[in-house]
RNA sequence: GCGCAGGUGGCAGAGCGGUCAAUUGCACCUGGCUGUAGACCAGGCGCCCUUUGGGCUACGGGGGUUCGAAUCCCUCCCUGCGCA
């Protein structure tokens, strides 16, 4: 993998990129778009191409719980096996630990919100992050436990022996990614274990043509996130992922992107994980983010929320019974320039597949086009 | 015309003397979704009052039995099936 910087904002820490891996090179900053199980949901190749996507996420956990990790690598890896004529990049399985269990533990939403109310605050005790009735985590590794019995156990050799197996142009070292909610004491255990995890990987990567970014973990707290950046970034990563907790707030998350990219070397790239909202995307490459991945677009769409200039719609609302203008005047996207509101009201409502493409196609064409017009205007220095 | 079965909230369909303003599903309305166990989840859904609460109108129409009926009886209307 090969990382070049070609433009540098002067008014803040946004820069423009080039990525080259061995599945092509793409501009950064770029929007990843999550395809968990090697599929984008509801979208093939050739959306994804029109829809502006040049990097896709795949999911360690997913792949190995599935058992299909093996066959990936014997059909050619990730990017022939889906026929992505792309970037990938495949997610170590750290966030699981923190998705099925702490948050299945307590609830919290149904998988990670982020920002948790102080109600909800008061009422978890952040200590039980340890008593996970779901999964186990030890130094050794995590033990996963599934509803039905299904046993899953991952530890770093494993994750990278998987990623290896996938085949993904980037891979991720395999991280504990903590609940917004933990207490400092237990987030800095965790991130000693993340760093600890994160040499382990490093030691069990063999493959020369994957590049492997290291997390940046613990939680909220300045001490912490200094000593996670400058521990992480001693190592040998090609890159680097800010994870996991940061932060009970919004306006601390943001804080605290500022603040460990502004410690993290310059020539590497920075890829923020799971965060995505369109708001989100100017934030995120103003602090020098260079790659971002979400599954909100896609899963929003399927959800019936399209995004628009001044913030979503609610597509299935009776209001758009008898809209027949697109979803947004003068996109771009297929959806916009064949489909009228009323169409994909009824489809939504209807639950026809077509309209989860054909709304996935519209959210991703949103995103992808606000990081490419930032990027332009980037390059033009207007930002 | 006779026999049998049945008429319950927008629809389907429970309930079969009090705990029923009425289970459940669908539909509808409101929210939510940020490294995807998510084409999902949560709440609301007769009318009125500020509520944990209270009042009113409701289970085809009318009448009755009962302290009390969607639930029992009579009658009328309507629907399905069988026989004419």
């Amino acid at each position: 993998m090969k990382f070049i910087i070609t433009h540098k904002s002067k008014s803040s820490m946004a820069r423009v990129g080039v990525l080259e891996t061995a599945h092509g090179r793409i501009e950064t900053p770029a929007f990843v778009t999550v395809g968990t199980k090697a599929s984008v949901k509801s979208l093939g190749p050739d959306d994804l191409e029109m829809v502006g996507t040049s990097v896709v996420l795949a999911n360690t956990y997913h792949l190995y719980a599935a058992k299909t990790y093996d066959v990936i690598r014997k059909a050619g890896g990730l990017s022939r096996f889906m026929n992505w004529n792309g970037i990938t990049m495949t997610d170590s399985g750290g966030f699981q630990v923190f998705s099925l269990g702490f948050s299945k533990d307590h609830d919290i939403g149904r998988s990670s919100t982020l920002f948790p109310g102080e109600d909800l605050q008061k009422m978890v005790r952040a200590e039980a992050v340890k008593e996970s009735q779901y999964i186990k985590i030890m130094d050794e590794g995590v033990v996963f436990r599934m509803p039905d019995g299904t046993r899953t156990v991952l530890t770093p050799e494993k994750s990278i022996q998987i990623q290896e197996a996938i085949g993904a142009d980037i891979i991720f070292s395999f991280d504990e990614c903590t609940s917004p909610l933990a207490s400092k004491e237990y987030s800095a255990e965790a991130m000693g274990r993340t760093h600890r995890w994160a040499e382990r990987c490093l030691e069990a990567k063999t493959r020369e043509d994957q590049a492997i970014f290291g997390i940046i973990q613990g939680g909220e707290w300045d001490d912490l996130k200094e000593e996670s950046v400058r521990a992480i970034s001693g190592m040998p990563f090609d890159g680097f992922g800010l994870g996991g907790a940061l932060g009970k707030t919004k306006e601390r998350m943001w804080e605290l992107v500022d603040f460990i990219n502004k410690r993290l070397p310059e020539e590497k790239p920075r890829h923020l994980l799971g965060v995505g909202y369109p708001e989100d995307i100017p934030k995120a490459i103003r602090r020098g983010v260079d790659t971002f991945d979400c599954v909100a677009p896609t899963r929003e769409a399927r959800n019936g929320t399209l995004y628009v200039k001044n913030g979503r719609i609610s597509i299935q609302k009776a209001e758009y019974r008898e809209d027949f203008s697109p979803i947004e005047e003068g996109c771009d996207c297929y959806t916009c320039k064949n489909f009228t509101r009323t169409y994909l009201w009824h489809l939504a409502r209807e639950k026809e597949l077509l309209f989860y493409r054909l709304a996935s196609i519209h959210n991703l064409y949103f995103t992808n086009n606000c990081v490419r017009e930032i990027r332009e205007r980037i390059k033009r220095g207007e930002v």
